[in-house]
DNA sequence: CAATGATCATAC
DNA sequence: GTATGATCATTG
């Protein structure tokens, strides 16, 4: 059976690894433009659960894979995606996917360098929502979820922790919802929330 | 140079 | 088409 103690332990011994060295495992081509090649390498080589669910990877432990790519000094460079917003569904925060999602989070930095294949990966960091953050980000999503619920479009600079962008193949993508035709979107965790994780764990 | 809005690939 | 995995690219 899976634990968390396992799951780190196997992400502690492909630490170091090259994305090069880890495709090669797995027969993946690293030759595309898919953005999300990496996350779903990770996915292959830790043998993920949730497959494209609205729910945390590890679905039994509870816990969410996320990989995110840091520079030298270990900073995130990129906002992380969390989920969809669901318009004909807006969950109170306690019964959110994004707080189900968010609670444990196994990060997986991704040490970036000018070529995908030579990209690092680093030491998992596996994070606990704290109560402290989980009452800003229930801010954010409150906030955020009357907006959307009222009909608008939240601008992409609300939301402390957490925002909403579009999400979807373009932008004339439109989604229906109930009555409504809208834009897709996405929560976003803003990289100040990610670099405030890291460096509490440094 | 960070932030926002746009976009890429793939599974089902 | 909707979800997953995300990063790209233009703007301020």
């Amino acid at each position: 059976m899976l634990t968390i103690p396992k799951l780190l332990n196997h992400c502690e011994n492909i630490a170091g690894l090259t994305i090069a060295e880890l495709a090669k495992k797995h027969k993946v081509d690293l030759n595309t433009n898919n953005k999300g090649i990496i996350g779903q390498l990770l996915e292959l080589e830790l043998q993920t659960e949730a497959k494209n669910k609205a729910l945390p990877d590890f679905i039994d432990l509870g816990v969410e894979l996320k990989t995110i790519p840091v520079n030298d000094d270990f900073k995130p460079l990129e906002s992380t995606y969390v989920s969809m917003v669901s318009f004909n569904n807006m969950p109170r925060w306690s019964k959110s996917f994004v707080r189900l999602k968010l609670l444990k989070v196994l990060w997986i930095p991704i040490l970036k360098k000018k070529n995908i294949h030579t990209s690092e990966i680093c030491y998992p960091i596996f994070k606990e929502l704290s109560l402290e953050d989980e009452y800003i980000l229930s801010k954010d999503y409150e906030e955020l979820c009357e907006i959307i619920t009222f009909g608008d479009e939240p601008r992409a600079h609300l939301g402390k922790f957490m925002q909403v962008r579009p999400k979807a193949l373009n932008s004339k993508i439109r989604s229906t919802s109930n009555n409504e035709i809208r834009h897709p979107l996405g929560f976003y965790l803003r990289s100040s929330y990610t670099k405030k994780i890291f460096n509490n764990f440094i």
